[in-house]
DNA sequence: CTTGAAATCGGTTTGCC
DNA sequence: GGCAAACCGATTTCAAG
């Protein structure tokens, strides 16, 4: 888990950008383009996973294709700071919610939210978040088109 | 890519759960788990894959342990909306900033930006954004804290 | 839409440099 | 650190029900 313990050659350089773009991709094939043995990928593989550097590796679907026409920010305002840990709690059972944010700034808490059109995200908001114990206010910001989707570069 | 070819049932879902959650399961293991052959779920793969449900799997890489300590919301004014095409672009040189939203509400766009420290945030909005012909006023939250994290539920 | 078998290929371990 | 060989298991294809 130590940042100090971690280095990182051109080679485990290769292998991330390999397998960041696509988790399937085999070792073997990295390491023909590479000219390294597939038991040496395998080898420096253990290493980063053990370093903490790599967290895991996920499946992205598509929401659009599941009818989740709607991403939406929202900043929460709470009544009191001291209620922030049974509110999160309370996010964290609405699965609509993709990322909860403790923020600086206007608002204490920034949500990320999936819908499948404007009127689920109304509902969600007045029938859901609203109705939380602790949330003052909130405000809600549609992305009409999300241009940028990545990963921090290596 | 068209919703109404989609039809996903339960042996989908468990298939789908299993890879969201580690894109490297074996299918084999999957295969046992359900009861049916392996082949079966290749074939269920291929066609989630070209119903453009799975748009690919990534390895995820711990962004602390490269250094990138600050998540930051950044709210973007443009002086015109007619620039947004040419302020996006130059947003793309800039590899801190991991999403990009053409948002209702306050702003024209919402960054998500990672930067290792509050000094290197500050210099990526005074040096780069702030620095952009159309951008006329930035304001940043800072994400002190992320308690979700997670895809759509299936 | 499924299976089972065959053939191919990738993953992992081990012994060694 | 790395390699090569060997072994095991996974993936892919295909004919057939």
């Amino acid at each position: 888990m130590k940042e100090s313990e971690l280095k990182i050659d051109g080679i485990d350089k290769v292998i991330l950008k390999h397998l960041m773009k696509d988790a399937r991709t085999p070792i073997l094939s990295i390491a023909r383009e590479i000219g390294v043995s597939g038991a040496a990928i395998h080898q420096r593989l253990r290493k980063l996973e053990s370093s903490g550097l790599i967290e895991g590796s996920k499946f992205h679907v598509n929401p659009k294709v599941l009818g989740y026409e709607t991403l939406a920010f929202v900043g929460v305002y709470l009544d009191a700071a001291s209620r922030y840990i049974t509110v999160i709690n309370q996010f964290k059972d609405i699965p609509e919610i993709l990322e909860s944010h403790y923020t600086t700034g206007n608002w204490s808490v920034l949500l990320k939210i999936a819908c499948k059109n404007n009127e689920h995200l109304m509902t969600i908001l007045n029938q859901q978040i609203q109705t939380i114990k602790g949330v003052a206010r909130t405000e809600t910001f549609i992305s009409l088109d999300q241009h940028i989707n990545r990963q921090i570069s290596i």
